[in-house]
RNA sequence: GGGUAGGUAGCGAAGCGGUCAAACGCAACAGACUGUAAAUCUGUCGACUUAGGUCUUCGGAGGUUCGAAUCCUUCCCUACCCA
């Protein structure tokens, strides 16, 4: 097999990475198997106690993607084994912990939703399980022989957590010696990871020098920030994208991200090629709002197609620009007559009567495009209307 | 095992016998302004309501009291210090 030169190569590696290290141990490694014709082994672990994937975790995909049409071998190792621990990595807190099934199923879903971006044929799947859980207790000893506390506790996340007087369990001492051993078992070149991944996947490094194996290379990604603009994107803070949502919300959101963000976006979460991505690099601040709108086709087509794309810019200039009624929205028709309020919340545009009275004293309900302002307005059985409760939950009744 | 400080709405955090559905901040939702951007301003932010009120909430369970998030008993949970 032939691959591209080492320094096309090192361009499309290097796009968006925060580190690279060591960096001239990954330019000997990429040299060796141009000369020998052999691929690189990546490795991304993947955690299976999050099965909704969002685009922050299309960051490091990408990536993996990217080295797969390099030529190079992608593993994705889902760690059933670990996830019964749980990784510390920026918790304040012990994870829950997750039972074998359940990681099981949550790393088949996984793997659904990660090919959507990874070459699925060319793309390996592991199960930490097959090695780790084959470790008896001398093996475990040994392991944890190479490594002392100290080393463990450095990292920030525990000694923010002994500084804060939180508690950390025994267990998750373990973890970054765990994830360490899939280097080793798998024999890794290369391993991916955001930059809270670090210092487990030096650990890694570590092992596979301390059992006599080349050591990996680490490259970190940056952590994209969610559409608040401020925390990274995770999905208990309501700020992200999913990569099996819907691609008319998909495009909306990646509407509202903040300007500032657009250019990360287009680096981070497209495959745009590095010369386009060069192109653009200035170009945003002129026309942020027509950048936005390319970014949103972009990711749209990543999880979808081209057409599905195209639409959902149509639909969005459709219902925000001229503020149109979109095309599919849930229709009902009425047997009987019915208080407004409770036709917003048997159609779930309210939580509650209350909630649903108090968006009509905040005038957020219109019907036919007229603000209604009556709380206790009864709608007859025969009428015939479209209402609008703030500004994307739509009801045709007819 | 001994000691100390705590557990309040999605989160953080006040309150320490009545004026508490519970200050304040963040988040969220809605309105104005916009490019559904950001920023800003305004309103809402337990539930039901015939709008007068009613009901359920302050770790759990009991109790004292006309009245408890606030006092007492007990149980559960967390952190820290000492061993």
């Amino acid at each position: 097999m032939n691959f591209p030169s080492l320094n096309e190569q090192l361009d499309v590696i290097k796009r968006g990475t925060v580190e690279i290290i060591p960096e001239d141990e990954l330019v000997k490694k990429i040299e060796k198997s141009i000369a020998k014709k052999t691929p690189l082994i990546i490795k991304l672990g993947a955690d299976p106690s999050r099965p909704d994937l969002h685009i922050g975790h299309a960051v490091v995909l990408n990536k993996l993607r990217q080295f797969q049409e390099l030529g190079h071998t992608a593993i994705l190792i889902i760690g059933d084994y670990t996830g019964m621990i749980g990784d510390p990595t920026g918790k304040k807190k012990t994870r829950p912990q997750l039972t074998h099934e359940e990681a099981i199923e949550n790393g088949k879903s996984y793997y659904e939703q990660a090919t959507k971006i990874l070459d699925k044929s060319k793309t390996k799947i592991v199960y930490n399980s097959e090695w780790l859980s084959k470790l008896d207790l001398k093996q475990l000893i040994q392991l944890m022989s190479k490594f002392t506390v100290q080393r463990i506790l450095e990292r920030d996340d525990f000694t923010n957590r002994l500084n804060e007087q939180a508690e950390i369990a025994f267990h998750e001492m373990l973890y970054p010696l765990m994830q360490g051993y899939d280097s080793y078992a798998i024999n890794s070149d290369v391993e991916l990871g955001g930059t809270d991944q670090k210092f487990n996947n030096l650990v890694g490094r570590d092992v596979q020098k301390r059992y006599g194996k080349e050591p990996q290379c680490v490259i970190t990604m940056p952590l994209l920030e969610g559409i608040d603009g401020s925390e990274k994107m995770s999905k208990s803070l309501d700020n992200a994208i999913g990569i099996s949502e819907d691609p008319k919300d998909i495009f909306g959101k990646t509407m509202r991200i903040p300007d500032a963000l657009i250019y990360k976006y287009f680096e981070l979460g497209t495959q745009i090629s590095v010369d386009e991505l060069n192109d653009i690099k200035d170009k945003i601040t002129e026309s942020p709002r027509d950048y936005k709108r390319k970014l949103g086709y972009e990711i749209v087509k990543l999880y979808y197609d081209e057409d599905t794309a195209k639409n959902s810019i149509e639909e969005f200039d459709k219902i925000f620009i001229k503020k149109e009624i979109p095309d599919d929205i849930p229709e009902i028709k009425l047997d009987e007559d019915v208080k407004l309020i409770n036709l917003m919340v048997s159609n779930k545009m309210a939580d509650s009567n209350s909630a649903a009275r108090k968006l009509i004293e905040a005038s957020a309900v219109s019907i036919d495009g007229e603000k209604v302002s009556d709380v206790n307005a009864v709608i007859g059985k025969d009428k015939s209307f479209t209402m609008k409760v703030g500004k994307r939950k739509f009801l045709k009744v007819n």
